[in-house]
DNA sequence: TTGAAAGCGCTACCAC
DNA sequence: GTGGTAGCGCTTTCAA
């Protein structure tokens, strides 16, 4: 357990701690004999030793971590943001400290990350209100990065480019011929949902299809949501639907198969973001692959950069990734 | 940023560290007078006072954080193991450091946690061989809990009852008549994947149904795997599947989809676990729900047990939750 | 090029 | 009941 301490290493070295210490961290200004400095990592070596990061976190008031907050894990958006961020930061000699905030939950997680556990900066994403996210971010003792949304205040965020995927969606859908297309929307007021809704009127223009609220319903982010939504625009008689998640696309077919519609060659149904879970519905959906890993990594490099003193450049929404054509979208069929 | 030290609190009250350090820690013999407790606490509030935890945890030797490491986190199993030993831990005064272990990676991780993060102890789950998981295990150091599977000569585990989660599974399918059920198996060797078989043959035992080997394939966890080995077991004119999981269960319906057999008319399908995903299927998955939260709850407070100093005896398999009809299953129709 | 020494902020032991 | 004080293991001046 830890038990060789630095002390151990410099005294079988024969040396002075402060020696050690310089050659075992790789100090910049190596003003180390070449032949000490071997002896030094030799014994290392074979006594195994390991640096113990809290007293070194002490004195330095540096942890090379950052904590990462999310508020779910089993979603493959936030999953693969972490793994970005993971590895992110691993490349840049930080380690990353996971933490979700349960939905219920009082605004502590981010509070209590950033105090208990010792973190040099933090990563967070959050479906909460602005508001609400305001005043957790207050709590915060070190630098943050804002993940997949934006907060007015918070100056570094990564986001991705949600106007242009739905954009994207709706664009595929009118190449096949689509028309009356509706729109399983975000959670209203959300950023999200915002740009995505905007994307979803972008690619209409362009076909030139007038845009008409009631063919767009609030689905938020859950199957259950999709599922109403979808049900309340039946009477639109939509040949295509945009959904604004995955998870809607899957409430959204659950309806059309009760309904006794079939898929695509009735209705046709895309989502936005990509996952494995995409090509287990039925049919496996078309959707437009988000770079949600890339967010990940991207937030990390960034909030190192700030933790260096740097003050990068905020960073423009991540382009959408590929359409991703399964078999639930197709042609409009006369 | 935590600026304010237990130095500042004890000037502010006019007493020593040692005293303020007695209070604000809240130690079991409060030899002190309650007029000065009363103003420590109060002095601590206004300035907001936070212990360091890097100097306690260096001064202790403790950190009051347990490490887990999971395979994956975007799977409902381990997020759920997750949140059960995160409400656990928090209950007993520790916080829980997630982390997971990508596929490819080397042995790293465990080693990694334990001795990069500071934690009193590990979870950890494992999809790995045996041997793989053991050189692992022989790095961390600090005590840990196996989680989800059992390793000769790791003394403290906690997994599912799988065996009878499997027999639940086939009781449901033969009450509803079906004799000629197949298996869609986990992965080779594995411990689950062992005891889901042999409740798989209890069931068919049960209702004098001879086992035959040719009704069993492997599929591993992924949905590929499923949609494969249930390919392969077309053959054997199945009027019901048993699946490992849901993932596979996702796949092998994938499959029946694409031959032309209808669910549940054709081939009823059940799966082992529940989660959200089970109702985005098509149709929605009949499933036996496991106790994968309370596996997470009982991983934690064994491990607490144990840093604590006391033996635990080890836990009995957690037996299966309920059955969830849903829609995949029904009648064998003539 | 190397060593000595002063803490980082806290706890725990011992003295008063 | 309360205060002094010696470190936990490390980094980082500053001297030598």
């Amino acid at each position: 357990m830890a038990r060789v301490t630095l002390a151990d290493v410099a005294r079988a070295a024969g040396v002075d701690m402060s020696t050690a210490s310089r050659v075992l961290r790789g100090e910049a200004t190596q003003r180390v004999r070449e032949e000490t400095r071997a002896r030094i990592l030799k014994v290392a070596g074979e006594l195994q030793y390991l640096a113990n990061p809290l007293a070194r976190g002490l004195r330095t008031q540096r942890t090379d971590t950052l904590g990462i907050v999310v508020p779910q894990l089993d979603n493959p958006v936030f999953a693969s943001a972490i793994r970005g961020a993971e590895l992110a930061a691993a490349r840049l000699g930080y380690s990353l400290l996971i933490s979700h905030r349960e939905p219920g939950e009082t605004a502590t997680t981010i509070a209590k990350i950033s105090q208990t556990n010792r973190v040099d900066g933090l990563l967070v994403a959050s479906l909460d209100d602005d508001e609400v996210l305001r005043t957790d971010l207050a709590s915060a003792e070190v630098p943050f990065v804002l993940m997949n949304r934006i907060l007015p205040g918070a100056r570094l965020s990564v986001v991705l480019d949600s106007r242009a995927a739905a954009r994207k969606a709706v664009d595929h859908l009118t190449a096949l011929g689509h028309r009356r297309i509706v729109h399983l929307a975000g959670r209203a007021g959300g950023f999200n949902a915002r740009e995505r809704l905007q994307g979803y009127r972008d690619g209409l223009a362009a076909a030139k299809i007038a845009y008409d609220e009631d063919r767009v319903a609030v689905a938020g982010y859950t199957a259950e949501g999709g599922a109403l939504a979808m049900r309340a625009l039946l009477s639109q008689k939509p040949t295509a639907v945009l959904a604004a998640t995955l998870v809607s696309a899957a409430g959204a077919m659950a309806t059309l198969h009760e309904a006794g519609l079939r898929i695509p060659e009735d209705v046709s149904v895309i989502g936005l973001h990509d996952a494995p879970v995409a090509a287990m519905l039925y049919p496996p959906l078309t959707s437009v692959a988000m770079p949600t890993e890339e967010m990940g990594r991207v937030a990390a490099t960034l909030l190192i950069r700030a933790l260096a003193g740097e003050t990068p450049d905020p960073v423009p929404p991540l382009p959408p990734g590929d359409l991703i054509v399964r078999r639930s979208t197709g042609p409009l069929l006369p």
